[in-house]
DNA sequence: CGAGATTCATGTGAAGTATACCTTTAGGCTTAA
DNA sequence: AAGCCTAAAGGTATACTTCACATGAATCTCGTA
């Protein structure tokens, strides 16, 4: 493309008018004046966070509820509105909210513990000091004046599955030590099932309320997205079921308004570059794929070059595996065989076995490949898997993986 | 023929090791009085 | 003498390895009908 034809389509560009009004309504960080279908939620939400503007220490609590269904953003919603009136009253309250699923952040004792501190305005190393240490630091900022502080930590159940329960024991317990300021945590959960596995004592400390958030159904999402859309998109410029088409795919997924307003958005996207006029219901199975596609390649990507070497060891045992019923299945010894092999051409120092078993299992919690262990009776035992990718999107991991490894393609 | 025993290939837990990074400390050098 | 810098010492978290034991159904074994 010459030149020329670049400022040309520049130019174009800023003169097409866009169909967004403003995009930024429909991303998740976005936090609306009204949230929709969750009043009895927030409401309760804010009855027990409450105290906190009395200055008396509020009862942790413990949400659950599936992924979109609107707790990030009533905790949100509510912390925001509870700052406010703590200002105004002049009462010292802190609020803090912490994802405990993003790597590197905060998925071990020592990286929470540090996180947290860090909130404060510590700076923490990201290794080299006892954790104890990390626990005085942070309890020492934290009692260095009369506040009160609450907590949130996102996703909790992937820090306990991971790193245990003893940073949320310690946290609960602090308050005892506490001379001046108070702490009161809000866990939130997406798995239902995950209480059932937590030390009872934590389990009993943390919840001193519990939460439920329902699904949304079909109706509300579509609710929602049409309030949404309003301000996110100019008049006119969805077609007549695109809504009702996107909430039913998300309701389809447990009611998950975050899917919701995703898709809509990429469907608006994917208009708006295709040079339409408006967004057809065509558009949302494109964004669907499309979101999916980006989702996958985000991960395979951002993967260490050990995870890396793995899944393509997978990929190629998956293309010369025996295609029987569509799926192919593959076993652990093929892909450590396959891996081997692919450390060799890479320069990469083979893991053992051992360590490569749990990269798989952390695959498969990424949702790339879909594994399960069984037993082949007399034939030993292994873990079972497949690649949970679509077909189209095949060559372009393989390509990705081919660079990203520096494989010498043959 | 069927209940147990056996077997295989690998899952999985625990403990140990390597690496990268942190703080503290002691020595050496510089500086200012 | 005091202050400052540097390198070594001592300590930690994390990713990985090593070791050892656990799994669980297909297959085998062998007593019994």
């Amino acid at each position: 493309m010459g030149n020329d034809d670049l400022t040309g389509f520049f130019e174009k560009f800023l003169k097409k008018d866009t169909l967004f009004l403003d995009k930024k309504v429909l991303q998740s960080a976005y936090i609306p004046n009204e949230i929709k279908h969750r009043d009895i939620q927030i409401n309760q939400v804010a009855h027990i966070l409450a105290p906190a503007l009395r200055g008396d220490k509020p009862s942790n609590l413990f949400i659950y509820g599936k992924t979109g269904t609107g707790k990030t953003l009533s905790i949100k919603h509510v912390s925001e509105k509870l700052l406010k009136v703590a200002k105004e009253k002049g009462t010292p309250l802190k609020i803090f909210y912490l994802n405990c699923k993003l790597k590197k952040i905060a998925d071990t004792e020592y990286r929470l513990i540090a996180q947290l501190a860090r909130l404060f305005g510590k700076a923490i190393p990201v290794t080299g000091l006892p954790t104890d240490e990390v626990y005085s630091t942070f309890f020492k900022v934290l009692d260095s004046e009369e506040q009160t502080v609450i907590l949130v930590l996102d996703e909790i159940d992937q820090l306990i599955k991971k790193a245990g329960d003893e940073a949320i024991y310690n946290l609960t317990r602090i308050n005892s030590e506490l001379k001046q300021s108070q702490i009161s945590i809000i866990g939130i959960s997406n798995d239902l099932t995950f209480a059932n596995n937590i030390d009872p004592r934590v389990k009993s400390s943390l919840s001193e309320e519990e939460l439920v958030f329902p699904p949304y159904n079909a109706l509300q999402i579509q609710d929602i997205l049409k309030n949404r859309a309003e301000t996110a998109f100019k008049k006119d410029v969805i077609e007549e079921g695109v809504l009702a088409k996107c909430a039913a795919y998300a309701a389809r997924e447990h009611g998950d308004a975050r899917r919701a307003l995703e898709l809509l958005r990429v469907s608006g996207e994917i208009a708006e570059r295709t040079d339409k006029t408006k967004i057809s219901i065509e558009n949302i199975d494109e964004a669907e794929d499309k979101i999916e596609r980006d989702r996958i390649l985000e991960v395979v990507e951002t993967q260490p070059k050990q995870f890396q070497a793995t899944l393509y060891a997978i990929l190629l045992a998956d293309t010369s595996a025996k295609r029987t019923k569509g799926q192919s299945l593959i076993f652990t010894g093929e892909v450590y065989e396959l891996y081997k092999t692919v450390c060799d051409k890479t320069n990469l120092r083979p893991l053992t076995q051992r360590r490569v078993s749990d990269i798989l299992a952390e695959q498969d919690m990424l949702g790339i490949i879909n594994a399960k262990v069984i037993s082949k009776g007399r034939f030993g035992r292994t873990r079972e898997m497949s690649l949970a990718v679509p077909q189209s999107l095949k060559p372009k991991i393989r390509k990705i993986l081919e660079e990203t490894l520096d494989l010498a393609i043959n």
